[in-house]
RNA sequence: GGGCGGUUAGCUCAGUUGGUUAGAGCGCUACGUUGACAUCGUAGAGGUCACAAGUUCAAGUCUUGUACCGCCCA
């Protein structure tokens, strides 16, 4: 097999990822004993199309699936899409111009299906295209029937385990979804709003100022919070105050109400915030609902009834205005807490809700942060402090329809909730009825659970569900617990805190030995993450591999450690197009030279090699010593810088430039430099291989696979370092003869003299023996990079001899020319 | 308010355990088409390493503080 003239990625790529399927080149092996390396890869969610930032954290992670099995290990690396849940519901709802509530659930449900479906093959496609080295035969969606039999047993054994309970409780609800949501799908956001100083009123009319941002909240006032040390207000605690509105309310004391901060009475409303909701439970006030589900006003707050959140702030503040009961309104910033899925401000409303326990498991669930491997490491602090501050147990219950279903009724007698039968799963409670009775009354009338879970209640089984357990269990114990868990950051204090969760409820241990968090590709001119739901990416990610290739693509994925957020650039996927052309000239030129049969040769003596022949192969073993401790500690980044170097700065710029002479001559003196040459670049192959999965195979099956030995060379053998290489000295030979070169070219740029001018002769003169003898070895290799016709060591200077380098500390100490 | 990360050339970034003259890519300037490559080559210009103090023979690197940026959490 020979390599055409010219290189078209367009063409070749997709060619590659044909061989690679066909070859099962990615096959996870269940039979093999070599130690496994097994990856619980993140499904992406589907609520739009994928963008240059997942391109960035896929490639991250089929860089390590790809080292490690060059390795030698035994990867599984299955691909998942998580299509069921909000952000697939909203997908829907924004292109179909509907509201989930407003068609019937099965339409709904039909179309979301389809969307997910339509997703999953663009995603996959994409994925095909960017060379993702995925063993598609373990594929898996979130809403599949295993999924969704997983995900109702989880649910059972936690019930079973007495660690999922249903409580009626104020819940952070999302007034726009319509739906209760997790502490974890909550986000900060930062804007300005009125900060309202209310006129209240003391037994006696004296009046007490109280300053509030939600006004609106305040026909479900239930008390005033002052802090118990606040000297001012000591003799009114317990005392009554009057609301503007005209309720009697306690004024009771707390620690958490801040002095300092507006008047330093705060009012307390069921529920404005986080405060009141544990205020409420710790001073044991009454609730009042003066917000519904929709959002809007309820029947408490007459006359606002009805009334949406915004309306009836400005109408309160109206009413109170006209009664002079403002006292003063100035804008401050403020932190409000949003869904993040809309960005609507959320609500703490009274429902009934399922909860799994995780606050009494704070402990265990930080000696699990422990006992994994953070790549980078600092990532663990994001974990650790996640479960710190948790302060909800995990809400899973959501008032949407495209989910796994909760597996229950209730009993319509006496309220019990009975659960389906294992065997049953997954089932619909609202398509089919419990096969018993109730056990506690023996009712046979039932009400189905309406709810579905939480999409990371099923989510975070994904090491379940992608290792296939209760339906190949053999597979199962072989990857589970996962070697690694990739995923970006945002979602540590869900998928990967859920899933550390579910592992420790379910079986007592921790899902993966490591974790490695990838950035975010970042749009430039702080346009901040991009996002799905958000509107993407500037370019597109099919747009981009197009133009200049999934390789140049990867490489810029391959730009910034993991961890690290980069700036989405086209400048860098354009440097990785330049690669990749330079890698394919270097072949394209070696070709010739390395088809000969003396490459076999391994057994060259010392003899056969020139001093840049060592200082290539030194550089070689060196390279692989440090690229391969570098991959071993994820550090992708900074192998793909040095191999890039060494390729570009030394092989390609110098060394083939010495060695040409005596590759074309093609005689004995060619040996030594076709040993290093194919020893050189197929390392150079190898290193880049995880990164540039097509060139690199390109040129392998083109050039060495035939002697190499392995069908692809992502089935190859990690190269390793061969000691006989590395001696300093000839490192030292090979930047003596780079400097040399180097003082040849800035003559002749110096001169306006093309870089292929000849030059008659290179006379060079040194008082150091060991330069002496490098240089007379390295007369052809001198000749060849300086086009010099004559190389003259230490011999008497001709009279018209110029002198073009002069350095008196240098181990060489001049060096002239004569021109021709 | 707490935590984490960052601030190095015009831009994007690398600088390992402190150690000569702080590097790369892109961009810029000049020259050049050389028997693989103009998606190229050669040479060159360009940095008081955010600021301040400290430790040290020696600080981009360690300590403390300050400012600004980003993220996470209250």
């Amino acid at each position: 097999m020979s390599l055409p003239k010219r290189y078209h990625p367009q063409t070749a790529e997709p060619g590659q990822q044909a061989h690679w399927q066909e070859q099962g080149v990615y096959q996870y092996d269940p039979a093999s004993h070599a130690p496994r390396f097994t990856i619980d890869t993140p499904p992406p969610t589907v609520s739009g199309h994928l963008h240059l930032g997942h391109v960035y954290s896929y490639s991250q992670t089929d860089f390590l699936a790809r080292f490690w099995r060059m390795n030698g290990r035994n990867v599984y690396y299955p691909m998942g899409y998580d299509d069921n849940g909000l952000p697939t519901e909203r997908l829907v709802e924004k292109r179909h111009g509907i509201r989930a509530a407003d068609v019937d659930r099965a339409t709904f449900i039909t179309h979301c299906l389809a969307a997910s479906e339509e997703a999953e093959q663009d995603y996959r496609q994409l994925w095909q295209r960017l060379g993702l080295s995925v063993d598609w035969r373990y594929s898996y969606r979130t809403i599949d029937d295993h999924s969704r039999r997983l995900a109702q047993w989880s649910f059972i054994d936690l019930h079973r385990k007495g660690l999922a309970y249903r409580q009626q409780s104020p819940t952070i609800w999302c007034p726009e979804c319509q739906t209760a949501i997790a502490q974890a799908d909550v986000d900060d956001l930062e804007r300005e709003t009125t900060f309202y100083t209310l006129a209240f009123h003391l037994p006696h009319g004296a009046t007490l100022p109280i300053a509030t941002t939600r006004p609106e909240l305040l026909p479900a006032c239930v008390a005033v919070f002052v802090h118990p040390g606040d000297g001012r207000y000591q003799s009114l605690i317990g005392q009554f105050v009057t609301t503007p509105l005209g309720q009697t309310v306690p004024l009771l004391a707390d620690p958490a109400a801040d002095p300092h901060k507006g008047t330093g009475a705060v009012m307390c409303c069921t529920f404005g915030d986080t405060a009141d909701v544990a205020w409420q439970k710790t001073h044991h006030l009454p609730i009042i609902d003066a917000i519904g589900r929709d959002g809007r006003l309820t029947a408490a707050a007459h006359p606002y009834t009805g009334l949406t959140v915004t309306e009836a702030r400005q109408a309160i503040i109206e009413t109170l205005r006209e009664q002079g009961a403002v006292l003063a309104a100035q804008p401050i910033p403020q932190t409000v807490r949003v869904h993040e899925r809309c960005d609507t401000p959320v609500e703490y409303v009274v429902t009934p809700q399922w909860f799994i326990r995780v606050l009494n498991f704070k402990p265990d669930l930080l000696a699990a942060g422990e006992q994994i491997t953070w790549h980078p490491a600092h990532m663990h602090n994001r974990y650790r402090q996640w479960v710190e501050n948790l302060s909800w147990d995990w809400c899973i219950s959501r008032q949407r329809f495209f989910g796994v279903p909760f597996p229950l009724w209730y009993c319509a007698a006496c309220g019990t909730a009975v659960l389906a039968d294992e065997a049953d799963l997954p089932v619909d409670p609202m398509a089919v009825r419990p096969s018993a009775p109730c056990p506690h009354c023996h009712s046979t009338h039932f009400t189905p659970e309406t709810d579905v879970f939480d999409t990371w209640f099923t989510s975070s089984l994904s090491p379940q569900i992608a290792g296939q357990w209760q339906h190949d269990d053999e597979l199962y114990h072989q990857v589970y617990p996962f070697t690694l868990r990739p995923q970006a950051h945002e979602i540590i204090r869900t998928w990967a805190f859920y899933t550390i969760v579910k592992s420790h409820h379910h079986f007592g241990k921790v899902p993966f030995e490591q974790v490695a968090i990838s950035g975010w590709g970042l749009a430039a001119e702080g346009m901040g993450k991009i996002s799905k739901s958000r509107g993407g990416g500037p370019m597109s990610p099919l747009a981009m591999i197009e133009q200049y290739s999934a390789d140049a693509v990867r490489y810029w994925a391959a730009s910034t450690s993991l961890g690290k957020d980069a700036i989405i650039s086209e400048e860098k996927i354009q440097a990785g197009a330049k690669l990749v052309n330079k890698l394919y000239n270097v072949a394209k030129f070696s070709e010739k030279f390395l088809a000969q049969p003396l490459i076999t040769d391994h057994r060259l003596p010392i003899t056969a090699f020139t001093p840049a022949d060592r200082w290539l192969l030194s550089h070689t073993a060196r390279l692989i010593q440090r690229n391969t401790q570098l991959w071993q500690q994820y550090d992708y980044a900074t192998a793909r810088s040095e191999t890039e170097a060494f390729f570009w700065r030394v092989l390609a710029d110098n060394y083939l430039e010495m060695a040409k002479m005596r590759l074309y001559a093609q005689d004995g003196a060619a040996r030594g430099a076709v040993y290093a040459l194919h020893h050189a670049l197929l390392t150079t192959l190898k290193l880049f291989a995880p990164i540039l999965p097509h060139i690199t195979e390109e040129i392998y099956q083109g050039l060495f696979a035939a002697t190499d030995g392995a069908p692809s060379i992502h089935r190859a053998h990690w190269p390793v370092a061969d000691p006989t290489w590395l001696e300093d000295g000839a490192l030292a030979a090979g930047e003596l003869l780079v400097e040399v070169a180097t003082a040849v070219r800035r003559h002749k740029s110096e001169h306006n003299l093309s870089p292929g001018t000849e030059l008659a002769a290179l006379y060079l003169t040194t008082d150091d023996n060991q330069i002496a003898h490098w240089l007379q070895q390295s007369h052809a290799d001198l000749m060849s990079i300086t086009r010099a016709q004559e190389v003259v060591v230490n011999g008497r200077l001709p009279d018209n001899a110029v002198i073009i380098s002069h350095e008196p500390v240098c181990r060489w100490r001049w060096f002239v020319i004569r021109n021709a």
